[in-house]
DNA sequence: TTTTTAATTTATACTTAGTCTAAAACTAGT
DNA sequence: ACTAGTTTTAGACTAAGTATAAATTAAAAA
């Protein structure tokens, strides 16, 4: 594993995420810069936030939407979205291992990662 | 719930996510009515394939890559990819009822759907 | 059967999210 | 300070999908 380095972007970035408590998009992040006074160029985002990524720091989030989001909780952990507000909780409960195994023998996989992203209503949603 | 109204252009649509076993996008259907012979608007593909979807037909899957998938086998089931050829098999293991029940209840969502993308190698690309 | 109305398809422009590229600007190591 | 490697930048480009307005088809009414 090589050594992380965090430019100066890359940290700004990392902090936003780390900051945010709502799973940013690669566009929050720029949006969220830009009210911090600091405007880096469109790819230098997308890259960094692979790079993030990639170094383990933060976790890419595909729920379905269009676009990426990302997460600094970078635990095994699942995520919750509410189809009527938008809104992405995190669901701590772990995944039963024994379902993964009966998965693993029925299809001959070897399982890597599982994203689950379960939809349903939020409670202030469901109570108006 | 409303008549479900199959023109020919919807009919022909449902036809080829039928016969396909592998999960196509919406470009492999309009590659695979092309090879048929038959040619329809953009737009219109992507018409019906919501139509589709929306009538309970078929289904979507938004399996993290750039383009959702659909698939005839509207049971309720989920989905594992291969990191290595991008192949994608069903998996008919049924999620553990309890283990929702328990997110519902650390939520307090009211869960409608769990699309659940389990990320692996397929039998063959780990024996090389 | 003609007329009217509604639904669908078509062609095309547009949007969104993200990648690619080549040049410029840093950063380290000598 | 000089060179090599890495990053950032600006801007062109791509892929997937949506929006729109006109043309076509289907359904309902007269």
């Amino acid at each position: 594993m090589n050594k992380i380095n965090l430019t100066t972007q890359r940290k700004a970035i990392f902090e936003i995420i780390q900051e945010a408590h709502d799973h940013p998009t690669a566009g929050d992040v720029i949006e969220r810069l830009r009210l911090k006074g600091k405007q880096y160029a469109y790819g230098t985002v997308y890259n960094s936030l692979r790079y993030l990524t990639d170094s383990g720091l933060i976790r890419e989030l595909k729920l379905g939407e269009t676009a990426s989001r990302y997460d600094a909780r970078t635990e095994d952990h699942q995520h919750i979205v509410c189809t009527q507000c938008g809104r992405v909780d995190e669901v701590m409960a772990e995944l039963p291992s024994d379902w993964l195994n009966q998965i693993a023998q029925d299809t001959g996989y070897t399982v890597h990662e599982t994203q689950i992203v379960i939809e349903g209503v939020c409670k202030s949603c469901a109570t108006p």
